[in-house]
DNA sequence: GATTACAGTCGAATCGCTTCGATGAATGGT
DNA sequence: ACCATTCATCGAAGCGATTCGACTGTAATC
């Protein structure tokens, strides 16, 4: 390995000269300078890391925490780690990812305390998550993508619930539709806390009576058969919706195939809107669905920009929390209601 | 930060007693370790990951190189980390995500000679890949995911195309199949020397020729467009196929559109077998496809599992290489051959 | 002409831990 | 009773950087 060291002998300099010309914390004179900078270049050195992390006590190492009670990453979470990624590089940092589920409490610390990583990013955050607020107790910085119900004073981003309901109402509204249906995930991840089952549904329940529309929620396992099965139930029942929420994309199939099974057309008769969906599963349908499509990258982004901000501006007080909107993207399952 | 020295303090020992008692490389006295082992309970005594690093010259941390060329994962993709992950995790490594595009050796060598990783695991692997060349003229430990052309001494793992291809076609055959048609992915992709799209054409025609069917591959860019298209031009043509398999899933829905849109029933009158896919994918559909899925995560384990061996049995030659054939999954998009 | 001020450089301490060699005490064989 | 082991422990030297304090000239100030 090629160390400070031999760069220092070979340039007839001392260590911390050279270390000066790499920080550039101290005036170095142009002649030095250039000479070692040549050194450099001619035996291909470059600095440790992990010696430059112990020595300043930053490892410039961000951990993103997975997986609190999910196993498997979906499309959507791929785009907060896509985005995350890129922006952390941006920033200088390099990204670990920690899989290993985080049951306890104790078990975060002995994570965390390892020194290994400067600031924490939280993914799939519930609504009463713990781990923020372990992790600032040991004082190490991190931010989350999502929000537990007790946010205050933390760093967070997360999915603007209200206003991505509100644009989902206004468009189906917009088109005539009175009586709604919202196709939400199992009642075990609602239970669980999972905040975009949580806080969807509120939204939609408050904005619906707010509006005056007929809105009723069920629960659906994430699975195509369960879509099916939710959906022959939905379709059953008295007052038939003209439009569909779902907010559940793998039991999306199940669903559209119900709606067909029961001879109504996609969307003359029935309208169909995924929310938090994405486009690449909008297309796996014919007609593509309506979705409205979750940020993913710019919120893995926005993660690291707070959480770099709470590395680095210490004691400072977290950046305003941001909550990004959905996109309504209508593709073909959404139509002006049939005046029947 | 609670260091090794405080734990030492307390205990009245010295530090490397403490060290010891840790690493068990040395005996040390039930009683004098029982009080040590005590007092680290006491003070939460984590050691310090980086300077644990630094001082044995070795991190624990494995990066694992994406995008090459494509800048998101898939599904696919995801995959491979979310086993890689999980199977770094157990073997005791970190996994460092390094998405910044490396064009040029020279940035990948400054990436590597950093002393951050202790090896890497290379995803996206094309024909004519220099990276895991350059990283062992570097001496840094590697391993890949599929498998360039000259794959001679390499650590690597990769899916078994001969008999995926082999697979299918015994699938199709049995079926009554005889006109194929593989919908392969875009020119500029088999181009760039993208593993499966060159290694899954070649064995489909080497073998479709070997079995006397009749086999013709299409490229086809990785949109429901050109899925679309490419499937209008397909069935237009003269001997129309009875069967096609498709390596495109972007392109999947214009393809089965496509189908529809001639008048085609799947799977009564043209079968459709998605390779490479995955029965996420499979489920969007409708009837739900039947696929080849990648055993991707199984690739991640395997793949880290190389590495990890490469690590850690230094000089030894790398274990043998792996191929994982996809698995058949038989759902609603094959048939028997309608006899007409 | 003495004084102050920097620019430019060096040496040594430090970060938290591992590990080698040395030391002293206890054990065992003869 | 003596020498050779083995056990348990300690001190010190790294690992590869950063950074503080000190030192040496040379230029600017009064």
């Amino acid at each position: 390995m090629i160390t400070i060291k031999d760069v220092a002998l070979r340039a007839k300099v001392s260590i911390s000269t050279v270390s000066y010309v790499l920080s550039g914390k101290r005036p170095i004179s142009e002649k030095t300078k250039a000479r070692i900078l040549t050194v450099m270049e001619e035996i291909g050195y470059q600095p440790n890391a992990i010696a430059q992390g112990l020595a300043r006590g930053k490892t410039g190492i961000i951990a993103l925490l997975m997986s609190s009670t999910k196993r498997d990453l979906g499309k959507t979470e791929l785009e907060f780690v896509n985005g995350a990624a890129a922006a952390a590089h941006e920033a200088g940092y390099h990204l670990v990812l920690w899989t290993d589920p985080v049951e306890t409490p104790s078990k975060l610390e002995s994570m965390g305390q390892r020194g290994m990583a400067e600031g924490v990013l939280l993914m799939e955050v519930t609504m009463h998550d713990w781990r923020a607020e372990v992790l600032t107790r040991l004082g190490i910085p991190c931010a989350m993508i999502g929000r537990p119900s007790n946010s205050e004073g933390y760093a967070w981003v997360d999915i603007d619930f209200e206003a991505t309901v509100a644009c989902a109402l206004d468009a189906l509204e917009s088109a005539g539709h009175r009586q709604l249906v919202l196709i939400n995930q199992s009642r075990k991840t609602f239970d669980q806390g999972y905040g975009p089952a949580v806080r969807i549904q509120e939204s939609f329940m408050h904005q619906c009576a707010k509006r005056g529309l007929s809105g009723m929620t069920v629960f659906c396992e994430s699975e195509a058969k369960a879509g099916l099965d939710t959906v022959r139930l939905i379709l059953k029942g008295k007052p038939k919706p003209t439009a569909l929420l779902t907010m559940n994309d793998p039991a999306l199939s199940g669903i559209m195939h119900g709606i067909r099974e029961a001879g109504l057309a996609v969307p003359e008769d029935i309208s169909v809107l995924a929310l938090l969906s994405s486009p690449a599963v909008a297309d796996c349908y014919w007609p593509p669905l309506s979705t409205m499509d979750v940020p993913g990258a710019e919120l893995g982004r926005l993660g690291i920009t707070r959480l770099v901000h709470q590395i680095e501006a210490e004691g400072s007080p977290p950046e305003s929390a941001t909550m990004l909107p959905c996109t309504l993207s209508l593709r073909g399952t959404t139509a002006q209601r049939k005046k029947s």
